[in-house]
DNA sequence: GTGACCACACTTTTT
DNA sequence: GTGTGGTCAC
């Protein structure tokens, strides 16, 4: 086996590791891809038919990857494997099996996070709930986590123990029944309904069982319960299960991920063989120290011992700025010095942050210096307006009783439909219990109507009706989209709109015939996937919708294009870059705010802290302002504690107060300049009971009698007047320093 | 029914 | 500061 060359005596031995259970606990850089990739590969060349298979990624784009990989290692022979997301993987055995259960149909659509919001707010609307009261956004978050839990609405409902998840739990029974009605799955359905269909049907488990006899699952540290559940029953057979993970890597805990599962793998499966990949291939010796020791103040990790044979390479460069154009300005010029001394491509360099809205400032100014790049994260291509209306039409054309769709659509462009006719049809759609597109044919017999809207929704029916029969019989995605674009008027309208705005959505849309033509394209190649059975309701436009509503922007990352790459730090998980600048390294905002008062928060922050340094090939610049706007307010801001856990020695600072006034200065607000000055609270000084409410700190930890401890965010003004922001528990108050009554518990 | 205007959340992170 | 959603006048 040549390719066992490639490996060093740990990944080779997870290679060729056989049967039985195997836990890999692979640290960042460590070449746990390669592992992967090179053991199916093994597996194949051991003569297990590939079919047999089965492997999970978390995003397309580590399946693409991995499907490129292997195919390079086994060619043509790993025809029939699976690799596929959770997601992705749910979908096919649905598609197949869903209609085992009552009521379920294959040809269900899938909705996203703006669907489920817009559903909910139906639901929060029959049920008379207080839109003040119950966040739409606050609902559906409970709801998916009962999800990720795999708790139906009766087990839900029975341990709801106060009034607001009492109410979600009716809110949860009544989002199921009509996403049930729409013949639609939210994305948390996807898992628990493939695990509820693995339970109420031994036989089609059995089938899968059998089927899987090997299966591999990447990034195992972001397993919620429902994806836990998934691999283990499918597993359970064979126990030929290896999991691949890194527990300091867990970042997505705050969706379900829960990292007790890859800490228990053991306990799960005794037999199981544990192998660590601990040497990094990666980033320089400098850069790993200071991830390591990061890290290594969190207390709930198994223990690793991340080590590289890399070079030192340079100091880490630490540099503090007065805001954040300042430091935008500060990357802008690191980048231009770069690419001028070293020679360097745009290429190189990721701009990493905590949120999405750090973007802005950091693109005005890549704008400014003509530097190119691109934005993996933001207002994602299929959220825009002009894409989730095409897509609308779309999926009312696939499925007529998608009401969420059909709501959105009805009168875009406008046809005179507002929305107490819309509540007149949706209601009658209710009574009659039928597909709310049929109901449109029967516009005359519902009570209410003008004439007016009758004629505008006979026609509306007769577009969507011939579409539908052109779709049945198979034209392309393409002229499927062109002709709704047309017939519907959505795109005179955009026309006759002529601003700037309409011409960059008519942009879009552009680009998304690109994209149905690219699927029209490799349709082949993608029903090929699918397996299909004779008598599978597969369509193509079905297809179509499936795909792109799997799709995650970071997915058509292209790591070669000659750009700066800007992304949050979640979203660079898994990626590598020779030069990394991390932004916004300031208290509340990374760790964010809300993460400073719980300690397993702040752990999961302090992990997103390593996985962001780790991202770092040769170079890591870290920076921090000390005035941020925030909310259209001008905060002053302390440097991050994560910042004062990199040993001083591996980092050169630099200030532009020092470039700018030379030393001495002692111009912070808060405190001298020199960096580190901040305390965690996990030093001991002394608790401090506060006897002149004036002298509030950014930094300090406060109690409050009715909303409990705090952390002070900021201060304006000063003396009893000042206004002190603070950040509770639950919630963050602008107070005044002379009503309030804090007391200030810890202090500098 | 439509469009203009105002108030007010909102900021974690995404398959 | 921005986007959304609600209200009101036409």
């Amino acid at each position: 086996m040549y390719y066992l060359q490639d490996l060093n005596p740990v990944q080779r031995e997870a290679v060729e590791s056989g049967e039985g259970p195997l836990l890999i606990l692979a640290g960042a850089g460590s070449g746990k891809t390669r592992v992967l990739t090179y053991r199916i590969a093994h597996l194949v060349a051991k003569g297990i038919n590939p079919w047999n298979i089965l492997a999970i990624t978390f995003t397309n784009k580590a399946a693409r990857e991995m499907r490129d990989r292997i195919q390079v290692l086994v060619g043509s022979e790993g025809e029939g494997l699976w690799v596929a997301t959770f997601h992705s993987s749910c979908v096919r055995i649905l598609r197949r099996e869903i209609s085992k259960l009552p009521g379920y149909s294959r040809s269900f659509v899938i909705y996203d996070a703006q669907d489920q919001l817009t559903l909910i707010k139906e639901c929060l609307k029959v049920l008379n709930l207080d839109e003040k009261k119950f966040a739409a956004r606050a609902v559906l978050g409970v709801i998916s986590e009962a999800k990720n839990k795999l708790l139906d609405v009766s087990s839900f409902a029975a341990q709801a123990k106060d009034y607001f998840l009492e109410k979600a739990a009716d809110v949860y029974r009544l989002y199921q029944r009509k996403l049930l009605d729409y013949n639609a799955l939210d994305f948390d359905d996807l898992i628990m309904l493939t695990v509820r269909v693995f339970r109420e049907c031994p036989e089609v488990l059995e089938y899968y069982q059998k089927r899987f006899r090997y299966i591999l699952v990447d990034e195992y540290q972001d397993t919620n319960h429902a994806q836990y559940i998934f691999i283990n029953l499918l597993a359970k057979r064979y126990r030929n299960l290896c999991v691949v993970g890194d527990d300091d890597q867990s970042v997505y805990g705050w969706r379900g991920a829960d990292v007790q599962n890859i800490l228990d793998f053991e306990r799960d499966y005794p037999e199981a063989k544990v192998l660590k990949l601990e040497q990094n291939y990666r980033s320089t010796q400098t850069i790993l120290n200071a991830a390591n020791e990061v890290v290594g103040n969190n207390f709930n990790r198994k223990a690793k011992a991340l080590w590289t044979e890399n070079k030192e390479g340079d100091k880490i460069i630490l540099y503090k700025a007065s805001n954040e154009h300042e430091e935008s300005r500060f990357v802008m010029e690191k980048i231009r010095n770069l690419c001028d001394a070293e020679g360097r491509s745009y290429s190189d360099f990721a701009i990493l942050y905590r949120t999405n809205a750090q973007s802005r400032v950091l693109e005005e100014h890549l704008m400014k210096e003509g530097i190119p790049y691109r934005i993996y994260s933001g207002l994602k291509f299929y959220e825009r307006m002009e894409i989730k209306d095409i897509l609308a039409y779309l999926r009312l054309v696939h499925n007529s009783a998608d009401r969420v769709s059909f709501a959105r659509v009805i009168n875009v462009p406008k046809r005179g439909i507002g929305k107490g006719s819309l509540d007149k049809i949706l209601e009658y759609t209710e009574e009659q219990g039928m597909p709310v597109l049929e109901a449109l044919t029967e516009a005359a017999y519902i009570p209410g109507l003008q004439a007016r809207g009758v004629s505008a929704l006979t026609s509306f029916y007769e577009i969507i009706a011939r579409l539908k029969s052109r779709a049945q019989k198979g034209i392309s995605v393409t002229e499927l989209t062109e002709q709704i674009l047309k017939e519907t008027g959505y795109m005179v309208a955009l026309r006759q709109e002529n601003t700037v705005e309409a011409d960059s959505r008519i942009e879009n849309l552009n680009e998304f015939l690109s994209v149905t033509a690219e699927y029209d394209h490799n349709l082949q190649d993608y029903l090929g996937n699918f397996e299909l059975e004779e008598g599978q309701n597969m369509t193509i436009l079905g297809g179509f919708l499936e795909q792109v509503s799997l799709v995650a922007d970071i997915d058509n990352y292209d790591e070669a294009e000659d750009a700066v790459k800007l992304m949050t730090m979640h979203s660079a998980k898994g990626l590598e870059f020779p030069v990394v600048f991390a932004v916004g390294l300031e208290d509340g905002m990374f760790p964010s705010s809300r993460s400073l008062l719980e300690q397993y928060l702040l752990e999961e922050e302090r992990r997103l802290c390593y996985v962001t340094i780790t991202r770092a090939k040769e170079k890591l610049f870290l920076s921090h302002a000390e005035q941020r706007m925030v909310y259209g307010h001008l905060e002053s801001r302390l440097p991050s504690r994560f910042l004062q856990e990199i040993p001083k020695e591996l980092l050169a600072e630099e200030s532009s107060y020092r470039e700018i006034l030379g030393r001495g200065f002692g111009l912070s607000p808060t405190r001298d300049n020199s960096f580190g000055n901040t305390r965690s609270w996990r030093d001991k000084g002394s608790p401090v009971v506060n006897s002149d409410p004036g002298r509030f700190q950014v930094g300090d930890k406060v109690e409050h009698p009715k909303f409990g401890p705090g952390i002070v965010m900021a201060v304006k003004g000063e003396g009893k007047g000042a206004e002190i922001s603070v950040v509770f528990r639950n919630e963050a108050k602008k107070l005044i320093a002379e009503y309030a009554k804090l007391v200030k518990i810890y202090s500098e």
